[in-house]
DNA sequence: AATCGATCTCAAAGCGCTTTGGACGCCAAT
DNA sequence: ATTGGCGTCCAAAGCGCTTTGAGATCGATT
């Protein structure tokens, strides 16, 4: 059943069946009840293409993720994000479609989104350092929002992002504040420009004290459970090793405890823990007033909703400026953190 | 830039524009070659809606995810089984259109994709014990094939599902062979319909011998990684405790390893731990060679990867009867399971 | 010289919708 | 009696593509 269809059915026009389902003036009460209920009765439901073809808007909005092309691993925060993302376009009648790209295609993708018609803006995740992919997105012309920022870039695009560096910064500083001197740096990988910045707050960290970072206490690999078990484990067994680890990730920071508690180490006593918590719906941090780590905190759901919001913004209103948002992580304390030993 | 131009600025109709485009013979290479370079020029993209409204293909499926709406929560299964659903697709030429739904509105959501030209057809997940989605998606005349099965529904419906029932069953056989008389279900929520199979699995297996279950050792939640170590910590405080754990996710699997260690238990001696698990790409269960868990395999991913290569079966043949798929679990030991204590 | 077949190209008809620019009554105001 | 305005409705022109059914062109065959 098609708008042509109905229209006949009801000995109507097309125009006068189509404005009286959109709510337009011109049209009586009367026949909108009639055009209403006939529409619910045959179950019309009107084509979406057409009706895009018809408006110039897609109701639809490109989201790109990518997936690390060494182990083509989806990053867990991902789920998450779309969700939070997800709640704020459907609540606005927008699709999302989704593409997963290993790093190689990226551009090809964002072009063939680009596409004309098929998404009116989009969404690109996790840039890299100096990721050229953002010059590329200005040149299509097309709305959207970055989650994260490029260092090397200038500030002429729309993002959203954790204050990466401030938060571990202040992770360090709390670290310090206890006396640790030896601070193990379990990071992501470095390639991606959080990551670098969570980096560059670690290092500023102890060099406004004077004081030094060791690079054998630096890590940076995908965040797995593994990696923080395997890298606390062989840290641990160095002459000098840290009295505390900083780690990027929840899944890092458990693989960090079971190492530590496999050494009979006692957690927040003789080894402190700090973490990033995304406050993965699936992954908590305890529970909302007990936590297990101290950490700190920035929901990437609220993420997610914070950029669509902003992309909902952007295209609203055509040939807007940059729209940026910086998010502060909250520092919440829990048993992981402690005093270091002998000090 | 679109056809109409390219057309005009070649001196060419539409016509033979689009057939050398679309590698139609009629038309001579010569002009071929003419056609595709000018469009490059020009960078020319066919406007996806209105070929789609065109040839009546939409090239896109609909993935509709669940939240549990007690938590709104995101299944960490998910981004895996979308990475590998998404690879197939994408290989295809097929996007990926997504809706996040929370239980109540599923049913509109799946209309709403439904509506004509949006997608060519659809995958549904974790459907629950008794789904009426299914009789409602057959209803809808869209090709869909469900991830997972609905126990009390007739098989008239294509499905890829792993054996969850024998997977558990084999697991619960694993730890009774090794002497294990109380064994604890750590379950996922028994209302969604792999759950409810995992326990039938449980039981059978126990029963089989002539052994009881013990409810008060069967747990069903949402599978996070603080289920696990509480429900561990509450079930080794009882007069009779489990000397065996059987989860269904290896967060879960964690927590429980948790509170077994927190307590000077270790792990595959005195407490036994098996767990089922989704290989998920950031939660590996060890490395390759050497798991941490004995565990009940079966990667999602792969899943993702047979549900989109069922549906493309289902869409590229209309008419076809249903498909039905069903995985078998590998059983990969660990050192987390070993004989029961004092036995 | 007329016909045929092969090859290349085109005009135009959709696909199903929105939206512009009226048309048609009908009533109050001139 | 004319005008103007208002409330309802409509015909038709797109949106940008694919595809049908034919029309050229040209060398080869009768």
């Amino acid at each position: 059943m098609n708008l042509k269809d109905l229209a006949a059915s009801l000995g109507l026009s097309q125009t006068t069946v189509s404005r009286a389902l959109n709510g337009y003036p011109e049209v009586s009460e009367a026949t909108r009840k009639r055009v209403t209920e006939a529409a619910i009765k045959y179950g019309y439901r009107p084509d979406s293409r057409a009706r895009s073809l018809a408006t110039g808007k897609a109701m639809a909005v490109g989201l790109v993720i990518p997936m690390t092309s060494s182990h083509e691993m989806v990053n867990p925060v991902f789920a998450d994000f779309v969700a939070g993302a997800g709640e704020t376009l459907s609540g606005r009648g927008y699709d999302i479609v989704l593409s997963l790209v290993s790093e190689a295609d990226q551009t090809a993708v964002y072009r063939a989104l680009a596409t004309k018609g098929r998404v009116d803006g989009l969404i690109m995740q996790a840039p890299l350092t100096g990721d050229e992919r953002i010059s590329m997105l200005k040149k299509l012309g097309l709305p959207f929002v970055v989650h994260g920022r490029v260092s090397d870039h200038d500030d002429q695009y729309s993002w959203m992002d954790m204050d990466n560096s401030h938060a571990f910064h202040r992770a360090t500083d709390h670290l310090l504040d206890l006396g640790h001197k030896r601070i193990a740096l379990l990071n992501g990988i470095e390639a991606m420009d959080f990551a670098h910045r969570r980096r560059d707050g670690f290092i500023d960290a102890h060099s406004e004290r004077g004081l030094p970072v060791f690079p054998e206490l630096m890590a940076s690999e995908a965040m797995t459970e593994v990696y923080g078990f395997n890298t606390t484990n062989r840290m641990l067994s160095m002459p000098a090793p840290p009295t505390a680890f900083l780690t990027s990730s929840l899944l890092v920071a458990m693989g960090v405890r079971r190492a530590i508690e496999s050494r009979g180490l006692r957690m927040g006593q003789d080894i402190s823990i700090v973490t990033h918590d995304d406050a993965l719906s699936y992954l908590p941090n305890g529970t909302e007033d007990v936590p297990i780590f101290t950490a700190t905190r920035s929901p990437v759901r609220k993420a997610g909703h914070i950029c669509a919001e902003m992309l909902m913004k952007l295209i609203d209103t055509p040939g807007s400026d940059p729209i940026r948002t910086k998010l502060e992580a909250t520092l919440t304390l829990g048993p992981s953190s402690g005093p270091a030993p002998n000090s």
